[in-house]
DNA sequence: TATATTTGTTAACACTGTTATTAAATTTAA
DNA sequence: TTAAATTTAATAACAGTGTTAACAAATATA
């Protein structure tokens, strides 16, 4: 009697399906242009097919966005792995979060919000919950092991993941594509500016 | 024989009613709901003779971009002209870009494409390019009378402004409305030490 | 086999930006 | 003043968009 399980597997397939159809049309026509029309196209089925697998095409979006947080958060974590002392973690998980910004753009510009409408409360999605937690533990270590531990580490959180989007959205905003390798010297300049402040005062 | 003079205001008093009816549309619902068809109903004349003072939506939202970094940078220039000291000008001009954003956050969001698509090569954009230059001319100052005067300072600018515009634009997307005066502290932290970094090294 | 239930399609609604065609008003020329 | 030229505006349409009500076909249950 594995016919319910069947049946539940071929509609996850088929949501997978949906899913996969939507991410190629973004690959190459972007956020803007994708529509369910067009996905309802590649699926070769009719368009309220896909209404009985997500609510609306916002739901789709919240999904994208949800498994880009993962993919950082992911990405981070195993970057900080790599590393013992926690100023370098926060080092290298910026540079960690810069290539994640221009290798997978479309998701980052969603997440985002940058250029299409973003969810809403984007914090309550627990995939940015795990992201933000991944930054505010190596945040609070580095406090640990520097001159002022009633550093606000929260303040300091919002402060790093601050700099990293103003630094990855303004470069994406001015020019296409990956940009310069020299580029990233404004990162490492920021970057260490902040830590140093974080570690020394 | 004032007729062509007469001809011209009307056509431009046309053009500027087709702005502010277009401005009331977003204040009253966001850039989003912005559509040709509530401006022409608004004006009250059919749709078409709106292409004939714009070439397109795109060139309507162009305008109020311009205007937007014209505000900005009329803002920047008149609160750096209260101080004498280039650091004290780049932490009043941070507060001044702070306040810009939430109190003119339509503006903000049209010119950062923050949830829309943003005009493609901003920094073409001659009213961004003079924003620009308020920042870069404040940051030679502070270098000038700084330890390191072989600073890049169009490293640094691409900084400051990444931090403001970071700092911003994750508030934005975090929170509606207007953020708690707190969240200043933010600003002030990362600001000051940029500021520190610069002046100091 | 007959009845439910799920699944999918067609067609429509209410929008969007944009434009070709046509009519009206106005200005210019005769 | 009348006729031609020009400007100005409106109607109606095209090609899209997200979403959904109504209906038909396939499948599962009794």
């Amino acid at each position: 009697m594995g016919i319910i399980e069947r049946k539940q597997r071929q509609k996850e397939e088929f949501r997978a399906s949906i899913l996969e159809a939507a991410w190629v049309q973004v690959l190459s026509d972007g956020w803007q242009s994708l529509s369910i029309r067009k996905i309802a196209d590649a699926i070769e089925y009719s368009i309220p097919v896909i209404y009985n697998h997500f609510e609306n095409k916002d739901a789709i979006l919240l999904e994208f966005t949800k498994e880009g947080f993962q993919k950082l958060a992911d990405t981070l974590l195993e970057v900080k792995g790599r590393y013992n002392n926690p100023s370098e973690q926060l080092e290298a998980m910026a540079h960690a979060y810069w290539d994640f910004a221009f290798d997978q753009k479309e998701y980052y510009q969603l997440m985002f919000g940058l250029g299409i409408p973003a969810c809403e409360r984007v914090n309550q999605i627990s995939e940015m919950k795990c992201m933000s937690n991944i930054m505010i533990s190596t945040i609070q270590e580095a406090i640990s092991s520097s001159k002022n531990q009633n550093t606000d580490y929260f303040l300091k959180y919002h402060t790093y993941l601050s700099i990293l989007h103003g630094l990855v959205s303004i470069q994406m905003i001015q020019k296409e594509g990956k940009p310069d390798p020299e580029k990233k010297m404004i990162l490492q300049d920021a970057i260490s500016g902040f830590i140093t402040a974080l570690v020394k005062n």
